[in-house]
RNA sequence: GGCCCGUUGGUCAAGUGGUUAAGACACCGCCCUUUCACGGCGGUAUCACGGGUUCGAAUCCCGUACGGGUCACCA
């Protein structure tokens, strides 16, 4: 039974590296039928940040990573929060120091700062010493015994790896305040909690041989490691909350969609064998697979999310995109008699955010402001001379139609175009833009007509033949 | 700087010794009962470099370069 658990600390808000850590770390267990777990990393009080708890959950709420095991959710292994379990970690830390393993340091932070690296100074302090120091009171850390040799493991995704253990330093588990440093009080409880695969990110790639070592030291079974290749920015950098990049929110606010996030987020990374590139997290479930992981750091493209949100758009149904639509729409369109769903259905298809939508209709309400060199179309063959008589031909033409339905303009409009033998264009283009006053609408002539009314359309081409006539 | 990891088009990527080196975004062009968009078709553009191994290398080995990560009583 596959365990995982997205251990994030609450230091500020959730940039979507972060975020993409946690997909993938739900993905490994969930497309295994495993389970998920949320842990609340906070063992450094100095760096807290008062709501950055309730934005991790929030964060996971709106993602659709619902976690299995947490806090406000509970569990057999809690509890969830690091804080609470403080007195689990001096228990194996004084085990480690029993064994041999770990040891009491007391060196100042005068000393510390003195050296380049910790020279490994406490680890030869005579018992008495120790044993006097510990009833004095004197303020001690409990530093990790790095023994000589090689330590090799191998991740999923980096494969075997080999560091010299001279290269690792005797690191704190223990902090003078008596808390476990992140290192160690993740050890003690991804075993406590059966954590069976680590998945984190890969910037835990070089401390990962101190875990093994303690691992070891404690005799615990070594879990598997899946370390993730990180995602950069555009200058290449690794994405990171003290950069200010983008956090989950951000992006909510600048008019992506949830789904459309973690979408993208999935893509940066991993690839799924079929090719696929739009999918819910249920899909994504489903097709997941450690072996699609890559190794080699992603950028973030901004483009390539743009596209994703548009096709989620594209995919919702009319109802749905009419939910999201709907006081923009209303807001912005004081034209009475216009039917707003429909003017939803034709946005629906050409929109990338819904704060897209009011440039898009504003012609509705705001007319005549436009100028009549807007009628000279080079592909469509027209300027202002003939629009104006295409304009003046069909006028009549439009006066006269009873049935106001679209197939019925349609079919009027199109016979008359026939009638006079001129390309279509020639007549759907001044119409279009006489109709919209833009150079650009969200449909052509016909839907126009429908989305005006009669007199409005009438009126507006008359405008139109006015303007061109001067 | 030491150590670890990585390097296929502008971006995301498939690929595990023999391929015309997929696909997607972006870009460009063409087509479409009208612009934009949608849709369809097509195009430009990639194996960092140098040595090996091999009949044959994007794929294996070694160097070099470049990029990233990490070296806290932070996580």
């Amino acid at each position: 039974m596959i365990r995982t658990r997205f251990a994030p600390s609450p230091t500020g808000y959730m940039h979507i590296g972060n975020l993409r850590s946690a997909l993938y770390t739900y993905l490994v267990a969930k497309s295994e039928g495993g389970t998920f777990i949320l842990r609340i990393e906070d063992t450094d009080k100095n760096r807290q940040v008062d709501d950055a708890t309730d934005i991790i959950y929030k964060t996971l709420e709106i993602a659709g990573l619902t976690y299995d095991e947490g806090p406000n959710v509970g569990g057999d292994f809690g509890p969830y929060i690091q804080s609470e379990r403080k007195s689990n970690y001096i228990k194996y830390a004084k085990q480690l120091v029993d064994d041999g393993f770990a040891y009491y340091c007391f060196c100042t932070k005068e000393r510390l700062e003195s050296l380049d690296s910790y020279d490994n100074h406490c680890r030869s302090l005579s018992s008495d010493l120790i044993e006097e120091n510990l009833k004095n009171n004197v303020p001690y850390v409990i530093r990790q015994l790095i023994p000589d040799g090689y330590t090799n493991f191998k991740d999923q995704v980096y494969g075997k790896i080999s560091v010299d253990n001279k290269e690792l330093d005797d690191q704190v588990l223990i902090k003078a305040d008596g808390f476990p440093t992140y290192n160690f009080a993740n050890v003690v409880d991804d075993h406590l909690m059966e954590i069976s695969h680590i998945v984190r990110g890969s910037e835990y790639l070089s401390s990962t041989p101190k875990y093994i070592l303690l691992y070891k030291a404690l005799n615990f079974p070594i879990p598997a490691f899946i370390h993730l290749p990180l995602i950069q920015g555009e200058d290449g950098q690794k994405l990171s909350k003290r950069r200010g990049d983008a956090s989950f929110q951000d992006l909510i606010d600048q008019g992506y969609l949830p789904d459309a996030i973690i979408n993208y987020i999935a893509l940066l990374g991993f690839s799924p064998s079929n090719n696929k590139e739009i999918f819910n997290l249920n899909e994504l479930t489903e097709i997941f697979n450690v072996k699609g992981l890559n190794k080699s750091p992603a950028t973030f493209d901004t483009k390539k999310l743009m596209w994703v949100n548009t096709e989620y758009f594209k995919k919702m149904s009319e109802d749905d995109f009419f939910l999201l639509s709907e006081k923009i729409l209303a807001d912005n369109i004081k034209r009475p008699n216009i039917d707003l769903k429909y003017v939803s259905s034709l946005v629906k298809s050409r929109v990338t955010f819904i704060k897209d939508i009011p440039s898009l209709v504003d012609f509705i309400d705001n007319t005549f402001h436009y100028e009549k060199d807007l009628f000279v179309h080079k592909k469509m063959k027209t300027n202002e001379e003939n629009s104006l008589t295409s304009l003046q031909n069909i006028l009549p033409i439009i006066e006269s139609i009873e049935d106001w339905s679209l197939d019925n303009i349609h079919d009027t409009v199109f016979s008359f175009i026939k009638t006079l033998e001129i390309k279509n264009g020639v007549m759907l283009w001044p119409l279009r833009t006489a109709l919209s006053t833009k150079p650009t609408s969200p449909c052509g002539a016909i839907d126009l007509f429908i989305l005006l009314g009669k007199n409005e359309s009438i009126k507006r081409i008359k405008h139109a033949i006015n303007l061109l006539s001067n």
